[in-house]
DNA sequence: TCCCGGGATTTTGCATACCAAAACCTGTAT
DNA sequence: ATACAGGTTTTGGTATGCAAAATCCCGGGA
């Protein structure tokens, strides 16, 4: 089988060209394509862990997994690892995977990079905001206060989780964004049993930053979410149940 | 094959005891492991893709990095998802995996990222570097010092990586460590280029950074770093062959 | 009773083989 | 040139087998 180290068949120097025609950066919607399988087994993976179906610390079984998904252990597995390298679960070397145990430490670290990194995410926004941008945060700052209103503890986290993603977006660093995704989506699920009693100054927080962003007023905008973040961390701490 | 769907194996509410002896927390030396052969891979590309032996746009046949590496197929396409998960190839649904191309705007929003994390990591660390620490942190500088003199650009940038990993270690954050050992990683694959330059003036920097963590001045070790990550940023713009 | 040890069992990690669908390439006819 | 048709390549997924490692279980000895 290995004769001799054939060294890597060559392809041509740039591999198979870049299309690039004349519609390129239409950004037009693109023909529907069905979403590869470990894509899907790894949402439904990342919803059984968040809704506590699969608990923490339990071992995930590969082979169990793919007969209650219906598919073959590949795709169970590469969404497993894509699950490792997000912080959902832990795969521990010839043992296999286990629902990651979060701690109180930890979830005090996420908090501290989270509020750094939205903080400066607040500061680009607040600069490079246009009118549309502010009104679009504006609607979703009213979908949240409805979802106060009605005291809907799951659609306010998901309220806030976009409203924040779209601050985000606002800065057009595609890296920030991807990063604060994966440090969020790991916050939301720490962050669920305090959305309620933390949400009415949250949202009037919220209000004050988009005010600031929309006056363009950058150190009021980092000033205003730096406040913001941390105070979310401390009402983390002081939830009924911490440890201390 | 699908009769029912069965309701996900109990196996006791909490998997698997973890095995919790009297030797908890000893960090002993462990057994050695071998690696797993998708990090051997993971590892082999990444290096491949560094030193350009693969052109960025490049595309990768997974049977042809399996015949090449020696390996059957299933390790390649593990360790190619984690290195699209990192930033190195992009994966286009059913057509495979490219070496990414990298492009200024976002080796700006990498650098600009790192800055805002290295910065927050030099302000934690002066917080809490103990003697010790700072006494490796000499040794650390003294070895890109000698790189330096010695005018050697690999050590150069091997030194200035492990520098900042310490100081980001030293935080005590795993996750500002993690996050910024995935930004790093690709900042310097950019980097390269302008190690020699910069080489200078980022050591001197990193002496005036020590002395500011040793003397546990939080401010001016945070402002120190601010300074030298948004130098390193403007002089990554303004070296030989960037456009515009 | 509790601890220890060895064999049976389970599970991972990887290899191999196979296949459908999608994307690509090519040569021909327009 | 452009468009189309057919052949080829490559992915994404399935199924299966197997060695090594980890776990579990059970029975014997202190």
């Amino acid at each position: 089988m290995t004769e001799s180290v054939s060294p890597l068949p060559e392809r041509g120097p740039t591999g198979r060209r870049t299309a690039k025609g004349s519609l390129a950066g239409k950004s037009g919607s693109r023909v529907e394509r069905p979403a590869p399988l470990r894509q899907v087994v790894y949402d439904a993976l990342a919803e059984l862990i968040i809704n506590r179906t699969l608990e923490p610390g339990q071992h995930l079984v590969e082979a169990d997994l793919a007969e209650y998904l219906g598919v073959s252990r590949q795709p169970v597995r590469e969404a497993l690892q894509r699950l490792q390298s997000e912080g959902w679960v832990d795969l521990r070397p010839a043992q296999g995977a286990f629902v990651h145990l979060p701690t109180d430490e930890e979830a005090d670290q996420l908090l501290g990079v989270r509020a750094v990194l939205e903080t400066h995410s607040a500061r680009l926004a607040a600069a490079c905001a246009t009118d549309e941008d502010i009104k679009r945060l504006w609607e979703l700052q009213d979908v949240g206060m409805k979802a106060l209103a009605a005291d809907d503890g799951e659609r306010l986290v998901a309220a806030n989780a976009d409203l924040h993603s779209y601050i985000t977006e606002l800065t057009g660093n595609a890296v920030l964004s991807e990063l604060i995704g994966l440090v969020d989506r790991r916050v939301r699920w720490y962050y669920t049993p305090i959305a309620r009693p933390r949400g009415r100054d949250a949202w009037q927080e919220h209000a004050a930053l988009i005010e600031a962003i929309a006056a363009h007023n950058v150190d009021k905008a980092e000033k205003i979410m730096a406040q913001h973040t941390e105070r979310t961390r401390r009402a983390f701490h002081e939830r009924p149940g911490a440890s201390e």
